[in-house]
DNA sequence: GTGTGTGAAGGGTTTCACAGCA
DNA sequence: TGCTGTGAAACCCTTCACACAC
């Protein structure tokens, strides 16, 4: 495995291609070209195998890749061969609806903790994940082990959350807030934004012939 | 108003300058430089400065940008004068976190239409929406005028929920779901994809030094 | 003096196109 | 023959650096 610095888009990528490999591995296919995996991400078969490469090789000319072996590196690749332990901060509209999704759980992301401030919250069940008090943060992340935090309350609050969360030696941070959150360079942010995402289509909208 | 290509990230980041403008509007702040601009979204001046150059010339050299203005300017080419009508397709737990969530109404994305299959959540009502019959959704899409759908079903039903709104005439898409649409060029889609979020982090957690 | 607007340079990512192997 | 793996080319986006306006 090289020493290269892999992009982030690469990386998101092969996300990708791991859904696609999980539905064409349940359909029962047992080879894909990189023109179909291409095809079914809606992108270039070259930036499949431009992908892989930096990877490793993993096809086979001629041939294609092995569904279920490809399948197997990426998860080896991006760290999903194992669990990992995830707290939500904020027990709000989104909060409670990531608590409930159960796509995160399948993926082997563990929901071990719910954190808010809301005295109203503080002991309700979701999932059967009992509601924390947020002002115990510090020692049930560290108690928990939790190694990724996602952040889910109003804007305002977020920074301060995530300076918490990062004093607690969380490395990850999954933000839904609306806003930039500044971190120490080795705590990694994405965020899932979606006024940007609504923004960005009304500025098609508005600026596409009709 | 240049009719060059614009970036979709310069779009992205006029989002976060337009955030950006409006805390700083209400701290009372009348007069920004691009160096603070950007320092606030963790970018550089130039790109600030760049981004801007595309539509217009909105600084005073030596002086910087009114906030006011700014924001007003970039409210234009984002089109956020105006209200946008919503549909939200699938009321579960994302679905109905959306439609409770403020932010959209905030920026002028009005929910008018909930959809779902389900006759157990068909008549509900959430924040005074009531929600469809997705068996009706090509009449009602047209009816209330929706302009962007938000999908928010399970992954296997994503698509031809797209073909449908496609069908119905919509042309700007938020994809909750965690696959990859084929739409029609003359339609944008969005992809709000938190496992490829969460699997992204979990690469730079497991190729990171501890 | 100060900070914008911008051509040019630089860096990085995608696409091309083909050698090489099954 | 068919499809991968990969240097080279093309493209796009970001950063630099400075003329210029206030």
């Amino acid at each position: 495995m090289s020493k290269r610095k892999i992009s982030e888009s690469t990386i998101r990528r092969l996300s990708k291609y791991y859904r696609s490999l999980e539905r064409l591995i349940q359909e029962g296919q047992s080879t894909v070209s990189s023109e179909e995996l291409a095809a079914m991400d809606g992108i270039t078969s070259a930036q499949v195998r431009k992908d892989l490469s930096f990877f490793g090789t993993f096809g086979k000319r001629g041939l294609g890749y092995d569904t279920r072996a490809l399948k197997e590196q990426i998860a080896e690749i991006l760290g999903l061969n194992r669990k990992w332990n995830v707290a939500i901060i904020g027990a709000g509209n989104i909060g409670r609806a990531l608590a409930k999704y159960g796509e995160f759980e399948k993926q082997g992301f563990q929901i071990k903790l719910i954190l808010d401030s809301d005295p109203e919250k503080i002991g309700q069940e979701i999932r059967g994940i009992r509601v924390e008090d947020y002002r115990k943060a510090r020692e049930l992340l560290q108690k928990e082990n939790i190694e990724i935090a996602i952040i889910a309350v109003p804007a305002q609050a977020a920074q301060s959350v995530a300076d918490l969360v990062v004093e607690a030696g969380i490395r990850a941070i999954l933000n839904f807030a609306p806003c930039s959150l500044h971190v120490p360079p080795h705590v990694q942010v994405r965020n899932e934004n979606m006024a940007i995402e609504m923004e960005s289509l009304s500025y098609f909208l508005t600026n596409s012939e009709s």
